[in-house]
DNA sequence: GATGAATGAGCTTTCATTCAT
DNA sequence: AATGAATGAAAGCTCATTCAT
């Protein structure tokens, strides 16, 4: 930890910097100004910028992934679990200020892969991609088993439920984020943020007897 | 029209290359060699890069407000307002394949207002700002007149459930975006994501008397 | 001279502008926005840029050895007649506004003649070093002559002296052209200027009887 | 010295490069190419273009003031010392070849003060404005108190005088710059420039008891 | 490990010039 | 004669990356 606090500077300052001006207007000077680190250290812990962003994103998803896995053995239904992702990535978000930029990086499309020359980018390219298919499909799997288990709307495609999820969620969040700065006060918080997701879950749900129009 | 075809072109290739790159990564050259062009003719028309874009987005907005300007007056309850501010939303990006990209172009963030010396763009980011706070006020508005009408949940805030709605909406357009691309099939199709948008919306509705779960 | 008036509008304008801002930094665009013309109108007349600099600083070399032939006819001293050519030089540039900004002109440097590819632009540059060289010699034989009839010191080289007269001159009219503008008030005028001058040849002289140190 | 050898490098290779073919025309690249630098260098040292312009002027009027300092405390009539303040000019262009080429280097306009949108070149050219002023006022302090003595001619105008001996004195230093070029043989040198000066102060001066002409 | 001077490919932008109308 | 849309060479400048220290 204190071996790699410089590389954690590094990736800390990247992820404000990336979140705020985008991935290319986003210089390395700055980056290393703001980690309070000499310019030519960026690449001595990362290959290329390209490598920073990246790491920075992996980090993520694997963290999401690894959040995941210790919270979801604590419920057994397919809507609890369901449920319970969504919190992961809440929580994940707005555990602090730093994670609350991860959101907006994350909006960063990630670059074509047949434009990544180098061997190493293209293996943590395909490590992202698979931490991101791990999400994707434990998601789609809870819905499937909510719907064959009857508590979750049938009629509804699991990948298309998975955006309007997915889709709330980010938007959300990134009411959050803007709420950092000044201008854009969006008269809401973290827990309205949760209690809305639950509330859209219980939507296309019928764990209780009945209700109404499910 | 014929007067203004190489504007168009221009602006035409702006949206597919910035779509597919990311506004930063597009080069004026790319633009100008997909439009047919000369690259200098590009700063015949517009000031500058940003001013393409910025160009590209207003002229999105204001064809969507326009859209519904028309569309509305064949409503009259919220409700069905509502779901034909999202239908306008749909059918405008998914009218031909390059309504398509406005999707993803949209994604791009605009830069800082600070950032923007120019006077003219200054007036042009004010006006994309105005069309936007139209189509807002114009969501909000309704959800609020169908809370007050007792026909939609008065327990989430009007600028929430327009997220939700928003988030999921562009969510699944984005994969429609997608599906543009060999890789990315998703297994579902234009009027799925019409039917699932009012479906969404339905789901905080009671239109019928019956006042079930809400 | 209806036929010509287009060509004399931008020479005028051309005037101006290359005086303001330079011969580079002065655009055609600006030249044909500030002659009332279209663009396209300088290439019709003139050959180039470059063309239109050559004319403007031959049109002033003609004149000025066409006012001197005139004038000097008048006097028949060589003191008299070298103060005579410096007037012309002082009336010229002071005849009107337009005629200041000549000065200005001048200042900019010749181009290298074999940066010159053009056959027409090749003797254009050669008439205005032939009518440059006149005004040259004029004056050096001026001074040699003086010196013969021992009216002028001959203690002083010809070309240092013709050097020492022409720059005082240009400095001071020089001067007249700052005042063109609000900042530069310079605190004396043309009477100054053309006073100055005489006086200035004056010291280089002993026209009268004889007269201290001369 | 070791320290910003490049950096020096630049400067030297500007004055050059502006010298031969003016500000507008002088090229980053053949200014780095003439440095043997990258051209990525000029703008790590300085920051655009202007800046390189400016820095080799404010250096220039920074020297002569400096040289006149010293020298100035050498001498006591104002006569000599007006004499003083032109072989200082003399000298500082003479020293060295590079120093001749400054001579052409200051005859660059300088760019309207409204035109600079950086505040640090914006306080570069205040300070060149100042430097300058006070060679100026040094120069026309020193004519006033001649007058004052009487022994400079009172009835020209200081500033008169001054735009006087500047003229002559560039002029002469002009005609050593074109010296360095095998075309421009002048036919007289150093020593007759300095001669020529002295003698130039001399005709408006009465430091021995005759009163003579003036 | 850490620094920052130095590099140069690649970008946006300018503008003289052309040419169809 | 006159226009101005269109062209493209060439400029200034940025910034990821390298490397001697």
């Amino acid at each position: 930890m204190k071996k790699d606090s410089k590389r954690e500077l590094i990736l800390d300052a990247a992820i404000k910097v990336i979140a705020e001006k985008g991935f290319q207007y986003a210089t390395t000077v700055e980056i290393a100004k703001r980690a309070g680190v000499a310019k030519g250290l960026i690449h001595f812990y990362f290959e290329n910028k390209l490598d920073v962003l990246l790491s920075v994103i992996l980090l993520f998803w694997q963290e999401i992934n690894s959040a995941n896995r210790k919270r979801l053995t604590q419920y057994t239904s397919p809507v609890d679990r369901l449920k319970a992702v969504f919190v992961t990535f809440q929580e994940l978000l707005l555990r602090d200020e730093r994670s609350l930029y991860w959101g907006k990086v994350l909006n960063e499309g990630l670059p074509q892969l047949h434009s990544i020359k180098s061997d190493s980018l293209q293996k943590k390219m395909q490590a992202i991609k698979r931490e991101n298919k791990k999400l994707t499909n434990t998601i789609d799997t809870l819905i499937k088993e909510g719907q064959e288990q009857g508590v979750i709307n049938a009629a509804v495609k699991p990948q298309v439920l998975r955006l309007i999820l997915g889709g709330a969620s980010q938007m959300l969040t990134y009411g959050m984020y803007l709420d950092l700065f000044p201008k854009g006060k969006i008269g809401f918080n973290a827990d309205d943020v949760r209690e809305s997701m639950d509330m859209l879950i219980d939507k296309f749900t019928t764990t209780l007897s009945v209700k109404g129009e499910i």
